[in-house]
Order: C-alpha cells, then sequence, then structure tokens
DNA sequence: CCTTAATTGATAATTATTCTCATTTTTTCA
DNA sequence: TGAAAAAATGAGAATAATTATCAATTAAGG
C-alpha cells in the first residue's frame, strides 16, 4: 500500500472525529477539503485501512441479517471460511449488562456478541492450529 | 398481529432450520412449500416477529457500517434515539475469547460486542428511569 | 526519466431491504 | 351468517449501502 493524498485525507478526517462516523458522514466532510474525492475512493481506503488495521470497521455480521428462533439469550460465532452461523452460550459473558450499565450510565435494551474465526471442521481442513 | 398462512410457513420454516439462514436463504426454501410467497412477505414476516419477540434478528448495528480509528479493544454502544455511536472499556467482558474458545474449540479471530439502548442525554429527554 | 504498479474518479452494477398499492384474506360483531 | 373494517399479501418499483469496472492519473524505484 503505497501513499496517496486522498488516502492521508480519510485517515485524518477519521482521526479528527471523536464519534465513529459512517462512511456517508466522512464523504461529507471529506468533500469540504476535496471536492473531487469519489466515494469509491472513500470505500476503498476505508476497506485497505481496515484490511491493514491502522482503523477499525465495526459491523457484526458483514452483509445480510441472519435470523434465529432461539430466543433465550445467546451469542453468535460466524465462521469466516464457510459462512455458517453457530451458537455460543450466553455464559462466556455473565453480569455484561449490569456491569456496562453501571460504568457508562446508559440505559442497555440490548447486546449482541458476535465473533468470527474458524469453526471446528474448517480449523481441521487448513491444518492450522 | 393475526394469523395468516404465509407468516406460518415463514416460522415454522425457520424452526426446522438448525442453522441461521439469511432471509435469501429462507427464501428458498419457502418457494418449494410456497411457490407465490412474495419476497416482501417474507421481509415483513421476519421482521414483525422479531418486533414480537418471537424470532430474533441478528445484526450488530443496522444498516451502515461505522468506522473506527481507535483499534485498541473495545466495544460500542449504539443509542436507539439519536444513532449516535459511544465507546465501551473492554473490561466489561474480559476473558471472553479464551472462555468461547475453550468452550467451543473454534479458533477466535475477532468479535465485536454491540450494546444499544439510551444514552445519557436521550435518557434524561425522555425521563426514561 | 521511464516503466510498472497502484490509485483515482466517474459511473454502472449489485445486494439487501423497504415501500407502494391494488387485491385478497382475516377478524369482528351486529 | 355476512358486511364492514383491519390486516396481510403479491408484484414490482424504489432506496440505500457498497462494490465492480475501466480509462486516466499518480507514485515508486531502478
Amino acid at each position: 500500500m503505497n501513499y496517496s493524498r486522498q488516502r492521508e485525507q480519510v485517515l485524518r478526517t477519521l482521526k479528527e472525529n471523536v464519534v465513529h462516523p459512517t462512511a456517508e458522514y466522512l464523504y461529507e466532510i471529506l468533500r469540504n477539503k476535496n471536492p473531487k474525492i469519489s466515494l469509491a475512493t472513500l470505500y476503498r481506503n476505508l476497506n485497505q485501512l481496515a484490511e491493514a488495521g491502522v482503523i477499525k470497521k465495526i459491523d457484526g455480521l458483514e452483509s445480510s441479517a441472519h435470523f434465529d428462533h432461539n430466543t433465550h439469550e445467546h451469542y453468535h460465532f460466524i465462521c469466516d471460511e464457510c459462512k455458517k452461523v453457530f451458537d455460543i452460550s450466553a455464559n462466556v459473558a455473565p453480569d455484561i449488562i449490569s456491569k456496562t450499565e453501571t460504568e457508562t450510565g446508559f440505559k442497555i435494551k440490548g447486546h449482541d456478541i458476535v465473533f468470527h474465526g474458524l469453526c471446528h471442521e474448517c480449523r481441521e481442513k487448513k491444518g492450522e492450529q
């Protein structure tokens, strides 16, 4: 990944914002500095920077929503390889709500934990430890 | 919410599937039972059922991705009211990865926790406890 | 400098989802 | 029962977010 003025601008704009902007919001800000910048360039750079670990993309599951008839509290794991979604028991993070409410003063109405990685099967297939 | 054959079918199809299907996948299955069923009906019913708490929709943030220049481990809270995104310190769920890896045998490469509810400001505005 | 590789801007395409609206189905209750 | 009101449907248009395409521009390195 080599230097470009646009990538520089994307990164700086992101850093100058305290909140966690969407691409749309960033685009508006960016156009003030550089009215010619293309939306595609913004998305490209955000993805590249996230890929490189310079920034982070916050999005639970990638594209489409998944539905679950199991409504008792539990979490999910999505396999990077086969894209299957698995249940994770809720007791991996027990008092997470009360802890967070106390710490923040926010009223928590719900939460979701999504893990990703390699499921058992794909792990074996790839021979990865 | 009153009875309809299509809603019945949507719910049954979801329950008969062990995995956590996407709408697209459900649609394919549903069309075998009812070739006339509309995609809009499927989405409508999934949302209604989720709204009513009969099923659960798994999707971290609703629509668009948010980006964060802060790459050290932390979580996020999105306010249902003003849609702002806040940081939550990672220590609300400390050994969540090791615990999950031990419990599942999966290789965890990352995870995201997204809370939602009312932020401090909106909580006061709405006078909600 | 010159060549090669990376990046850009403009825009088309795609994907997932929601909206619209005329028609059909369900519910209610006289 | 069965007529009126309310809810739900199907078909397809619309939207929103994101990705792909591709010719033109810019960066990097010998």
